[in-house]
DNA sequence: TGCATTTGTCAACGACCGTTGGCATATGGC
DNA sequence: GCCATATGCCAACGGTCGTTGACAAATGCA
C-alpha cells in the first residue's frame, strides 16, 4: 500500500479525542449563546485544555464554527407516505430533531447565530435550499415547491424560535401531540394544500 | 409654580435632537447587526458625534439598547371584528408592522438580538405577555388563550425570522396577498378554530 | 460684557477578544 | 534508552470594546 497519509479510519490517537472534545464543547456552547457570545476562551475552559489548543486544532474561530455547524436532517422521503400525513410526518420529525436524542444541536447552533452572524443565516439558507426544499419538490408542483419549502420553513423556524430559543411559556408548555395536532395540519396545507 | 425641574413638554433644546439623533442611528444600527453586533461607537459615528456623548445621554449600551427596543404593536380589538376575519387582520396588521411607513424597527430590534441576549429575550416574552396574548383572549376562551397565542406567535415571528432576517429568497418573494392567503388561515386556526 | 451652564472633543483606562510563537512535556517507534 | 514527533501550557501581541474624566467651545441669561 503506497497510500497511507490519507484517511486513516482506524487510530484513535490522542489527538482525535481533544480536537473531538473541543468540537463538542463549541457545539454545546454555540447552541446556548450564539457565535459572538461564545468566546474560545470558553471553549477552551469547557474541553479543560489551553485556548491555544483550539486554534491549533480548527485554524481559526470561523472555521470551528464552521465545523460545529453542520446539519443533516435527515427528512424522510415523502413521495413514499400516505399524501394525507405529509404534514404529520414533517412535524415529527421536526420534534425529532430538536428533541431527540441522536440528532445533535446542529440547528440550534444555526438559528441561534443567523440573526446576527452572516454566515450562519447563509449556512440556514442552505440548509433550506439544499434540504428542505428538494423534499417538498418531490411531492408538490416543482413551480411553487421553493413557494410552499418557505412556508414550511416559517412555521418551523418560528415554532423552534419560540419553544427552544426564546422558551416562550406557552409554547414551551405544548406537549408533543398538542404540536403534532396542531401544527401538522398548517404544515400540510403549506406542502400540498389547495392553491 | 414651585415645580419646573420635572416633565418640561415644550423646549426643544438642542440637546433633545442629539440625544433624537443618537437614538435613531441606535435604533437602525441594533435593527441590522444586533446587540452585540452594534457597538456605540458605530452608533456615534452613525450619528455624527462622539461616542462619549452616546454614554452621556444614556447611561450605557444597555440603556440605550432598553430605550430602543420599544415596543407597541397596536394590535387591532378583535372583538368587534368578524369572527372568521381575525386571521387576516391579524396577518394584515403582521404586515404594516413590518412594512408600513409608521411603525418603527422596534420588533426586528428584538428579533435580532432575541436570540443572544437575554434582556432582548425577555422584553420579546413580555410583548407577548402584555400585547399579543391579551389580544387572543378576547376572542377564545381565556384558559387556553396562552396557547392560541403562542402558537400564533410561533407562526408570526417564524414569517419575520424567514422574511425580513434572515431574508429566505422565496419567503421574501412573497406578495402581500399571497401571505394573506396563506397565512390568514393558519393564524384563524390557531386564534379561534376547533379544539 | 461677564459668567454659569450646556454641549462637545479628546485621550486614556481596564477588560476581553482572537491569534501567535516559544518552550516544556509526554509519547511512541527504533 | 534515544530521539523525533506530537501534544500541551504560557505569555504576549494588537485590536476592539464600554466607559470615564479632564478640558475646550458654545450657549444663554444677568
Amino acid at each position: 500500500m503506497a497510500f497511507m497519509t490519507e484517511n486513516q479510519p482506524k487510530k484513535p490517537s490522542k489527538s482525535d479525542r481533544t480536537r473531538a472534545q473541543i468540537l463538542e464543547a463549541a457545539r454545546l456552547l454555540f447552541a446556548e449563546h450564539g457565535y459572538e457570545g461564545t468566546s474560545i476562551r470558553d471553549v477552551a475552559a469547557h474541553a479543560s485544555i489551553d485556548p491555544a489548543m483550539v486554534i491549533r486544532y480548527f485554524r481559526s474561530k470561523d472555521e470551528l464554527f464552521a465545523r460545529a455547524a453542520v446539519v443533516d436532517l435527515q427528512l424522510p422521503a415523502l413521495r413514499v407516505i400516505d399524501r394525507n400525513a405529509i404534514g404529520e410526518t414533517l412535524i415529527r420529525r421536526f420534534l425529532e430533531i430538536w428533541e431527540g436524542p441522536a440528532s445533535g444541536p446542529g440547528m440550534a447552533i444555526l438559528l441561534r447565530s443567523a440573526t446576527s452572524n452572516e454566515f450562519a443565516a447563509e449556512k440556514l439558507r442552505d440548509v433550506f435550499g439544499n434540504q428542505v426544499r428538494p423534499v417538498i419538490a418531490t411531492v408538490a408542483d416543482p413551480a411553487d415547491a421553493g413557494r410552499r419549502a418557505g412556508l414550511v420553513s416559517s412555521q418551523l423556524l418560528g415554532l423552534a424560535m419560540c419553544r427552544y430559543l426564546l422558551r416562550l411559556p406557552p409554547v414551551v408548555a405544548l406537549s408533543h401531540d398538542e404540536i403534532i395536532q396542531n401544527v401538522g395540519p398548517t404544515l400540510q396545507r403549506y406542502a400540498v394544500g389547495e392553491a
